[in-house]
DNA sequence: CCCAATTTTTAGGTTAACCTAAAACTAATC
DNA sequence: GATTAGTTTTAGGTTAACCTAAAAATTGGG
C-alpha cells in the first residue's frame, strides 16, 4: 500500500521470473530467467542492475540472486495479477491456457490497483479463489509451497536436521575448501551436532563426517529437505 | 482476418486517436493528436510518417491526415477492444469510468484475438452489448455516428443540400482563391444548381453568390449539414 | 592443481519512442 | 501583399530494452 515506484513492464517479468525460479529451483540463476523469458543472458544482466540499484534485490558479482523485502513484496504483486487474470481468462472466458497464460503476462503491465481489487472481488464472488488466497497479498500461497524448501544458512539448522546444499556465499580459497571437502551443490548433508558456544558444528556429508566454524557454515545456503 | 501486421502499442494509439478525432472533429490534426495523447507534436509527426510507410494513413507534408482501408480496419479493432475493456471493467467489475478507461487503453494492446473474442461473447451473454454491434467489426458503429456527419467533396453534394468546409485539399494559387471567394473552414455553403455537364457549379457562401468549376469544387472537403 | 565447460559480465552496438528548440510552412487578418 | 499566429516538420538529442561477441569468473572433474 505505499509507494510503489513504478516498475516498468520488463523490470516486473524479471522480478515474477526471479520468483517463480526461486520456488521452482530453490534459485534464480542469469541463464534460467534468460530461458524463462527468452531473452540474452547479458540483457537479463542488465536488468538486474537497475534491480538491484532500485533495491529490489541484492546482487553481487556473481552471487546469486535474492529478492530483498520490496522486492518480494512487488514480484508477490505481479504474480498474483498474473495468476488472477489467467484465471479469469481461462475459466470464465473459456480462453485456452497457452493464451491466457501469454495474455496475462501482457496484461499484469496494465492493471490498476483499482481493477486489480475489483477482479479479485469478482473471482472471489465466482467461487475461483477463496478469499485469504490471493487478495493482495497471497498469503496462503507463501506458506503453501512455502518459497521452495524455506532456504538458510548452515549454522542455522537445528541440530539432527537434513538439509540439501544450494549454495556456497563465499569465494576463492575458503569457497575451494568448503567444496573440497564435498559441500557441492546439491550435497545432503545431516547436522549432528554443536558445541556448547555452537563453534565447531558437526556435520556428516555423503558418509563423511567433518567439522566446521560456524562462520564456514554461515557461509553455504541450504534448503531443509 | 489476414496478415493484420504487428503494431505497436503506440501506433495503435496513434490509429485510434486519429479515429476518434476524425470521428468528432472531422478531422485528426497532428496538435490534435498530441494533446490527446498527451505528447509532443514532433513525436506525433514522427509517428505519422511511420504509420504512413506502412500504408496505415495517407499523409502528404503539410496534408490532411486520413486513414488508409487497412488502417481504419487496424483503428477499428484498437477501438472496438478499448470499447469492451471499458465496458467489461466498469459495468462488470465497477471500475470507476476514469480507471477503466485507462486501464482498458492499456489492456487493448496486450488482448489476444482469441481473448478478445472470448470477451465479446462474454459481453453479449450478458447483455451488455449487442451482437452485431461489436462483434469484431463494429458494423452499426460505422452509421450511427456517421464517422462525422459524411465527408465528400463539394462536387459530389447534391443540388438543394447544405454542407459545411472542412478543408482545402489543393494547394498555392488555388487553394489562396478559393479561400478568398470565402470557402474557409467552417464555411456553410449551399449548393444552388449545376449546370447540365455538371461544370458551373453554383454555390451561395456567406451571403455571396459563386460559380465554380467541377475540378475546383472537387478540391474542397465538406460535411453535410 | 589444472582444464574444459558453463555461467556471468563487459563492451559496444541497434531500435522504438519519446523529447526540446528551431526552421518551414499555412491560415487568417490588416 | 505583408504580418502575425498557429501548425507542422526537421535537427539533434535521451532513454529503456534489447542484441552479439568476447572477456572473466565459476564449476566440476581428472
Ligand atoms: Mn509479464
Ligand atoms: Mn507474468
Ligand atoms: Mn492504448
Ligand atoms: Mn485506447
Amino acid at each position: 500500500m505505499e509507494a510503489d515506484i513504478n516498475l516498468s513492464e520488463s523490470m516486473e517479468d524479471y522480478l515474477e521470473a526471479i520468483y517463480n525460479l526461486i520456488k521452482e529451483n530453490g534459485s534464480a540463476r542469469v541463464t534460467d530467467i534468460a530461458n524463462h523469458l527468452k531473452i540474452a543472458a547479458s540483457s537479463v544482466n542488465q536488468g538486474l542492475k537497475k534491480l538491484n540499484q532500485e533495491g529490489l534485490i541484492s546482487q553481487e558479482k556473481y552471487g546469486p540472486i535474492k529478492l530483498t523485502e520490496s522486492g518480494l513484496k512487488a514480484a508477490e504483486k505481479v504474480r498474483c495479477k498474473h495468476r488472477m487474470l489467467y484465471l479469469f481468462l481461462h475459466k470464465t472466458l473459456g480462453v485456452s491456457q497457452e493464451s491466457a497464460d501469454h495474455d496475462a503476462c501482457r496484461i499484469e503491465h496494465a492493471l490498476s490497483e483499482e481493477s486489480f481489487s475489483k477482479m479479485v472481488d469478482y473471482l472471489i464472488k465466482n467461487n475461483y479463489i477463496e478469499e485469504q488466497n490471493c487478495a493482495f497479498k497471497m498469503k496462503a500461497e507463501k506458506e503453501e509451497p512455502k518459497m521452495a524448501a524455506e532456504q538458510l544458512m548452515l549454522d542455522k539448522i537445528k541440530v539432527g536436521s537434513k538439509a540439501e546444499v544450494v549454495k556456497i556465499e563465499s569465494k576463492g580459497r575458503l569457497k575451494r575448501k568448503l567444496m573440497d571437502m564435498g559441500l557441492n551443490k546439491g550435497a545432503k548433508v545431516e547436522v549432528k551436532g554443536r558445541a556448547p558456544m555452537g563453534d565447531p558444528i558437526e556435520i556428516k556429508v555423503r558418509g563423511y563426517s567433518l567439522s566446521l566454524r560456524q562462520d564456514e557454515a554461515a557461509e553455504i545456503l541450504v534448503k531443509e529437505v
